[in-house]
DNA sequence: ACAAAGGTACGATATAAATCGTAGGTTCAA
DNA sequence: TTGAACCTACGATTTATATCGTACCTTTGT
């Protein structure tokens, strides 16, 4: 029932849970090395903050201490996504997809795959 | 040339730059209090910040100080856009739109407007 | 002429987030 | 059996941001 959204150090530590599944501190410590410096105690400690706002499930085993996300992928980034069209877009969902597509560095097969999501959508939608 | 994304409040004041244009600090601390109440001193600061860092410009007429907006809108959103993406959709726009449209709550003429921008996309790009 | 109302400048402080050091526990191999 | 290499817990600190108080201007109405 936390509404709070994830800082950003919280969500890079979701996106390796989302990814990964059970994980333990170490693993997580290891895979945002792999984009940027950061020590173990440090991503331990955010990490027990999380426990704390009931964002991560804690299971231990054999002693040690695996870890996973208590907040679902998609209704996380459906809320991130709300605030930042909010913020950045005033409200305007148009807005931003006209942005993305606006110059030409999203690249092609990304833009076929939303060309089908889109169809995809219009399908399931033939009320409208 | 300033390459450091706009912090959030940095963001609710260009907003209000963009939509108007020149504007003096009570006007802009007005618009951001229509939705949160923040003192006039708090937004004079962070404008004067916004200079220091060349985000802002400053106008006197008639001893009247007015700003306005030194960072463009388009590629201020493309950058916090390309930030978002990464961070938040492990840099898939395609699954940002997946999100987008999944559940029922984004209005209807904001499809409608998203699809008119696709098709008009495909358009301007027959070659692809 | 002066008080009230409004402005700017800017230091100080508050707040939130991120980072790390250190204490102390466990495991395991020489 | 002891020390190296791991681990966890958690307080303290750093850093970035946001907020505000206060000093000191200028303008304007009476």
């Amino acid at each position: 029932m936390s509404y709070t959204l994830p800082t950003d150090s919280e969500l890079e530590i979701l996106q390796v849970l989302w990814a990964n599944g059970l994980c333990t501190v170490r693993f997580v410590n290891d895979k945002i090395n792999e984009h940027r410096e950061v020590g173990y105690t440090s991503t331990l400690k955010t990490m027990q903050l999380m426990m704390d706002k009931n964002m991560l499930d804690r299971v231990i085993e054999e002693r040690t201490h695996y870890y996973k996300a208590a907040l679902a992928e998609e209704t996380t980034q459906k809320s991130l996504l709300d605030e930042f069209v909010a913020s950045t877009f005033r409200g305007s969902a148009s807005s931003l997809v006209l942005r993305m597509l606006g110059d030409g560095d999203t690249n092609l097969d990304e833009i076929q795959k939303i060309k089908a999501i889109i169809s995809e959508f219009e399908n399931q939608n033939q009320n409208l």
